[in-house]
DNA sequence: CGTTAACTTGAAAGAAATCAAATCTGGTGG
DNA sequence: CCACCAGATTTGATTTCTTTCAAGTTAACG
């Protein structure tokens, strides 16, 4: 008797490169949990600033608001081919019904909003260097959690949505990474990157001025 | 029958300048509505690196934490003498049972999280001069909204919490404030401020490059 | 009244942004 | 299949902004 309900295949939605997922103000009417793909949020104040926020890959549920808000507080947009889950706002109240599943919410909202703290700081008072190798050596923690590939990243972002990320512009990223590379704690071609030496990106994440942008001074 | 337990007047703190009401990771026992005085919220990297996400004024609840954190996610520090009430977890979740409470604190958290937004974006895409424009408005406004005096006000916290608030050094700070009075956006001696012209500082905001270090060129 | 912390101001150095070309890439249409 | 194009990326030169370093000055507090 039942109609086309999917019951054990909720509803998927695609996205191509580019495309939103949902938008910042808008009504919060499902979470949807990713499952192929990447993407980032981002944060537009009333005067027009963008901010990128956060970079999501799949396991992440992108939607999930602290407290129940009722509006997006960020836009989600894919940065590649992408695809999820929709799961209405009824149904996932009826989810969190188990404890389980709702302390488990409860911990992706504390863990973003640590990362939120974390970025302010970030952001608020590390130099250039510091904020890229955090974010490298953040990229390559999650990778490492959902055990893809190992220590070969495919950068889903551009260098524009990295400078937005860290309050940079694009071509400081990209001198950095050059930087980076050109001092053996990294190899990059674009997007593909791999993380040759964690310890030293440890370093200059931790210690300031190891690597600047201009190199050591030949005189 | 019942022992001394204050049914009305509910349990006081008081704190002098530079006293922590609570401190980061410490276990979420109580909330803290604030009564006198003022609190800065910090928050500490596991490096080290420190940054005031916050400022809290009489009104404000401190302890809040976004979806029933079990720890607190910042240092709650108080910039001068002041004085909160301290309603216990269990006394607050019973609070909550009423509708009306509830939906107002989900308010607050709400209003919280959009701040940490906004003080995220402005971090990390603009420039000193629209930071502190950005931050006298917004006290302006806090102060305006709680109805204390109209135009004169007295900061509780010194330009070294203004720098670590806004991702600037303490001089960037104070040679600012000296500029936005040298062209009459407001008056400033010491820690008593007062705004002069707050379109001409919305402006500031608005419009980079309206207010720089250095005065107009002579040439 | 003296000591200390907060604040202001100046000069110099340094970091990152801005401006300006090249170069590379993936995808498109011929 | 290949030439071409728009967008992404790299790299260099220059400019601008902010920090850093260094004194002074002022204010708060015991």
């Amino acid at each position: 008797m039942l109609p086309d309900r999917p019951a054990l295949s909720p509803e998927r939605k695609h996205l191509q490169a580019g495309e939103a997922l949902f938008r910042q103000d808008q009504p919060v009417r499902a979470v949807y949990p990713l499952r192929h793909g990447g993407i980032k949020r981002m944060y537009e104040s009333a005067l027009g600033w963008r901010q990128l926020t956060g970079f999501m890959l799949p396991g992440d549920v992108a939607g999930l608001e602290p407290n129940d808000a009722p509006q997006f507080g960020t836009s989600a947009i894919a940065l590649q081919a992408s695809e999820c889950c929709v799961v209405p706002l009824e149904t996932a109240k009826r989810c969190e019904e188990d404890p389980a599943v709702h302390a488990a919410l409860l911990a992706l909202l504390h863990r973003d909003a640590l990362r939120q703290r974390e970025l302010l700081v970030t952001i608020g008072s590390m130099k250039a260097a510091q904020r890229l190798a955090m974010l490298l050596l953040d990229q390559a923690a999650e990778h490492r959690r959902r055990g893809t590939d190992g220590g070969e990243v495919m950068l889903a972002m551009t260098r524009n949505d990295i400078a937005s990320y860290l309050g940079l512009t694009l071509e400081t990223v990209s001198r950095l990474l050059s930087r980076f590379a050109s001092v053996g704690l990294i190899t990059v071609r674009h997007r593909q990157l791999r993380i040759v030496d964690e310890k030293g990106l440890s370093d200059v994440h931790a210690e300031a001025d190891r690597i600047t942008l201009r190199g050591p001074d030949p005189a």
